[in-house]
DNA sequence: CCAAAAGTGTTTCGGATACACCCATGC
DNA sequence: GCATGGGTGTATCCGAAACACTTTTGG
């Protein structure tokens, strides 16, 4: 058994297939959403599955999961994370596709996801109401909420979901929805405007009792807390 | 473009070579070190490296990666992390090479790592004077060693790294010698000897001053802690 | 015996948590 | 006007950090 097999390689013909696969998350009518498409052929026809595709010969994998995400729900530029890398001989049915996951947070503005080619359809499902995806998406899926759960312990990822002015209470929840319990509100209100990357728009959200303030967030300055 | 390509993918021809690189930490003479392997062939003739080698058509990822350790290092059963997938196109001179890196932390004892087939040299580099790597070597071990500081933080990984039996001195010092930094000696103690998997040895350790008690781990209790 | 290192316990501080009141708005 | 939710401040707790003395050993 040789140890350094790059000459090897060289020299050897391969065909595995190296996919993208992106667990894209949002927050709409109070839940924690992910996109989710059905497939229209095989392998895995009418199954759920989480949005991939191939990588191209001049793309890195990132650059494959930032065309998904312009395709599919219409973004740029905005960031992804690396959630891992899934090699089973086993995990395709037709041949051998090794795929590296990654998951991305949009705001519910703009997207309505549209079921391209090879698909039939797409929806934002809640979480909790996600049904048993096809390949080992599931698995997936858990893995990439599961990064964004940490993730989120450590930099304040959650703006990134909320729409361009919000109200702290939206805040919190979207805090909530992700690490699934309840926070309280006046702790949870001290520590994010210690941040101090909230501005107040001295705007008030109409229609809601109490009057909430609306915030807007300081892009420069959320850049540090990445 | 099309945004789900599986069905493309199993029409098309594809011939990406995929690889697991590993970042192997080890402690000895008060020194992290890492083991780095130098190429006898192009590419990269001359050059230091992280060693690593081709997936195989029956392997997954940390398969290959296990596979590895066992040839170099001879050990088993150790556990194995991933850091990242690094698919820059041009990232390898030949042809496209995709590469997952793994960390792994091994006992000093055992293994003295043997340069085999493709290699010429390999040893145990302090981390602080590893040379320029070849390939985006420098690149992934420095992901593989921040990945390490921050898992550190949150599991007691370091006495992996740590012979049968050692003194609450020496693991200190592979603690520091991971993280950088100095801590305090009691709380260091108080800290670890609350993880509850330490166990005294009742022995004292020769040939220093200060008569310093040999520890061991308590393996089944340390698993709780990963 | 003395220098150097190991073992032990207490105090302090800061961030996180728990908690109560008054104010603003929608209905 | 009243019920619901928003805004603000304080007491408490817990884990982390800072810190000093005694005991053991090698030389």
């Amino acid at each position: 058994m040789n140890l350094y097999n790059t000459t090897r390689v060289t020299t050897e013909s391969h065909s595995y297939a190296i996919t993208a696969d992106c667990a894209i998350f949002g927050f709409s009518d109070d839940a924690l959403r992910v996109l989710i498409v059905r497939r229209a052929v095989a392998p895995f026809a009418g199954h759920w599955c989480l949005p991939g595709g191939a990588m191209s010969d001049d793309e890195t994998l990132e650059q494959t999961a930032s065309r998904l995400l312009r395709e599919l729900v219409n973004v740029e530029g905005i960031p992804i994370r690396q959630v891992g890398t899934y090699s089973s001989p086993k995990r395709h049915p037709v041949r051998r596709v090794v795929t590296t996951c990654f998951y991305a947070l949009v705001r519910p503005e703009d997207h309505t996801p549209n079921a391209q080619k090879y698909l039939d359809d797409a929806r934002w499902c809640k979480l909790d109401e996600v049904p048993q995806l096809g390949y080992d998406h599931s698995q997936l899926l858990a893995d990439a909420y599961q990064a964004l759960q940490q993730e989120l312990q450590q930099s304040p990822l959650a703006f990134q979901l909320l729409p361009n002015t919000f109200t702290l209470k939206e805040a919190q929840e979207v805090y909530e929805a992700i690490i699934g319990e309840d926070l309280d509100r006046r702790n949870f209100r001290r520590k994010i405007l210690a941040y101090d990357f909230l501005i107040n728009t001295e705007e008030k959200k109409a229609g809601v009792k109490g009057g909430p303030e609306l915030y807007r967030v300081d892009d420069t300055k959320l850049e540090n807390h990445l």
